[in-house]
DNA sequence: TGGTTAATTAACTACTACGTTAATCACATG
DNA sequence: CATGTGATTAACGTAGTAGTTAATTAACCA
């Protein structure tokens, strides 16, 4: 029993289910419709809409023989405040870069210790 | 070979490769100090390292005999860049939940249909 | 040279993921 | 009731994951 994020971002690992979200996105379908796109039957489909459904980014719900399919859209809300927590550090990155372009310009002072790495490790 | 996406989401849908993340993100560390503080044998964070480096979030780089490792955030950006495609819809999808709790303290208008979802699927 | 330490690789076990086809369930309809 | 359709479940193959212990590589040190 993995825990909620880990759930998240293992159903996010598989380009299907995340085909099969972005057309979520657009609007609910059935099951056949999702699976139509898809050179894979239905049961893998199924499957995967299961695998959705135990993650908590899809909901269905029956009209009569169909299932109807509907995003749901909170565990990626979880899964992007996680990653939010990395924003600032991939800016700090950019902003050594920014310094290593700068020094480059500069005269070279006292560095030729050959180091490659630009990054302190800070 | 799957997509650099799906690996980055699959590097990530572990809790101790998230851990070392996290543990990275405060600074480098060699092997063994990232392994320290999880009940967990050597091999295996040495396995989660590699993990993480196929899936470009860590570089290692040779110390003596010990192995330097860095975090490199740069999937993560893309994996965020691509969650952020959802963030208006959950948006909407909470926009939609304020109008329901508006409508159910007004008067009940012509809205007998018994219908549940307060969202339309436009 | 020989021994210790850091880390990886090898070999193995157990479990899970992803796909298939065939069978089944559940609803719809002539 | 019989049959077709939408979808799931069953059974199976293959491959990958996650962990173990034991063996190996590579660097350091006395």
């Amino acid at each position: 029993m993995p825990d909620q994020l880990s759930t998240t971002f293992a159903a996010l690992a598989d380009p299907t289910r995340r085909a099969i979200l972005a057309r979520l996105s657009t609007g609910d379908a059935t099951v056949g419709e999702l699976a139509e796109p898809f050179d894979m039957s239905l049961p893998a489909i199924s499957k995967h809409l299961t695998v959705l459904e135990k993650a908590g980014l899809v909901t269905k719900s029956r009209d009569g023989q169909r299932r109807h399919c509907r995003i749901s859209v909170a565990p990626l809300k979880d899964a992007t405040s996680w990653l939010e927590l990395y924003r600032q550090h991939w800016e700090q990155q950019f902003d050594n870069l920014g310094d290593y372009l700068a020094t480059i310009h500069e005269p070279p002072a006292d560095n030729g210790t050959g180091a490659h790495t630009p990054q302190e490790s800070s």
